[in-house]
DNA sequence: GATTAAATTAAACGCATGTTTAAAATGTGT
DNA sequence: ACACATTTTAAACATGCGTTTAATTTAATC
């Protein structure tokens, strides 16, 4: 679902985007989500992505309406892809009879890595904008996401208490919010922490191995008896 | 240590200060203090803390230099006491031959706990200011913390490879950030979850608690074989 | 090719921020 | 009581932000 004012006709591309030239409308997004994965969404300015964009400032409030609503668009993009996919692997798993909580995260791998279809290192994005859609209080993002995909979010949460039927609900409750924690702060600090990585250990570290320790870190204190 | 611009004379308390009325500097320092742990530095406006602390919006430059300067003197008046304090239960670990990841993170509780002295939350505060120390990207903070106390923190990565000897040098570190993730994120959205916990669960949910629950959590996830 | 709609542009608006200035007030030491 | 240093104060400064405006340019339609 994308939230875009289009003023223009509703054609899948813009009459006046090229093979060489891409649409005002697409630069701006793809500026905006290199910017925002990057910085964040506070930190980075309308000017500062419509002159690297190379378009106008005022093209940002005509094409979007405000701030906001392109940092929503950014999201939504990924969010598109990754909730259906998310929601496929998570169905596949309600046949088991038998489920763990490594199983339930994994289901978040194929999900994450099919994100490096929209864009080269589009699993890196994605994780770092959520994280900085959590860590600075994007409330209307949280909404959005809750309003839109909170069907699978629930699944998931069913699926692990199926997978750690011990748990109370609240002992869930917290784990589950330490999880998110723990996820988020990778991704913000990320880039930081693999270029560290890399120094320290001396051996090519990429997103997919944050990812890798990340879930046996978290299946690992989930799973805590 | 302050690095509190003096202009006046070097006396532990400001002549100025009597018992009603306490002095500029700790008006601002109180007030910013709050505010800070409740909204974060950067949301957080000099104009608001000089409002609330009914001083002078120019004092805070003249008493403590700049913004930053602020930011790092309220932070400083916790680190002073809590790193000492943990420095102190570190060592206690020293001399056990039989070390547990635990009882590790449980040299924390006491000197957490003890910052209740300073403020009657300031447990809390202390957590939350640290979580947007490094969830908004406030590097000087995380200098002056490496520089100030950078031997405390080896100290503790030495007694986690210790309890963990299993574990490779690149595992402790990647879990050791996803530890500070899900701290980190646990009292920067603690308060909001606290409200959660208290309606969902239907009794008193503290800040005692959340910490309880975290320690089995990231105990857990660091243990992980 | 004229007419109309859509998109782009430069400029300004209104507001908020941290910081600086210079004068006034207050306190201190002799 | 005087001279000096410290502190407080109101005002302005400089900068950056998201947004809006109104005119111009570009594209599509007849």
């Amino acid at each position: 679902m994308s939230t875009i004012k289009s003023h223009a006709s509703d054609a899948r591309t813009s009459v006046r985007e090229s093979a060489n030239k891409p649409s005002t409308q697409k630069r701006i997004l793809d500026t905006a989500e290199r910017l925002f994965a990057k910085e964040g969404f506070e930190q980075t300015s309308l000017r500062q992505i419509t002159q690297e964009a190379a378009v106008n400032l005022a093209s940002v409030n005509y094409h979007f309406g405000s701030k906001k609503a392109l940092i929503q668009a950014v999201v939504a993009r990924y969010m598109d892809v990754f909730m259906p996919a998310l929601d496929e692997q998570l169905r596949a798993l309600d046949d088991e009879s038998e489920l763990t909580t490594l199983q339930v995260f994994e289901a978040f791998k194929l999900p994450l890595f099919a994100l490096n279809g929209i864009h080269k290192r589009g699993t890196e994005r994605f994780l770092r904008l959520l994280g900085f859609a959590y860590s600075e209080t994007q409330g209307h993002l949280r909404r959005y996401t809750q309003s839109a995909f909170g069907n699978v979010l629930q699944h998931l949460m069913a699926l692990l208490h199926k997978a750690n039927p011990n748990l109370s609900d609240e002992e869930m409750f917290w784990r589950l919010h330490f999880v998110l924690g723990a996820t988020v702060f990778a991704q913000v600090s990320g880039q930081a922490l693999i270029e560290i990585a890399r120094a320290e250990f001396d051996h090519d570290v990429n997103i997919k191995t944050v990812i890798e320790h990340l879930i046996v870190f978290i299946a690992g204190g989930l799973e805590r008896p």
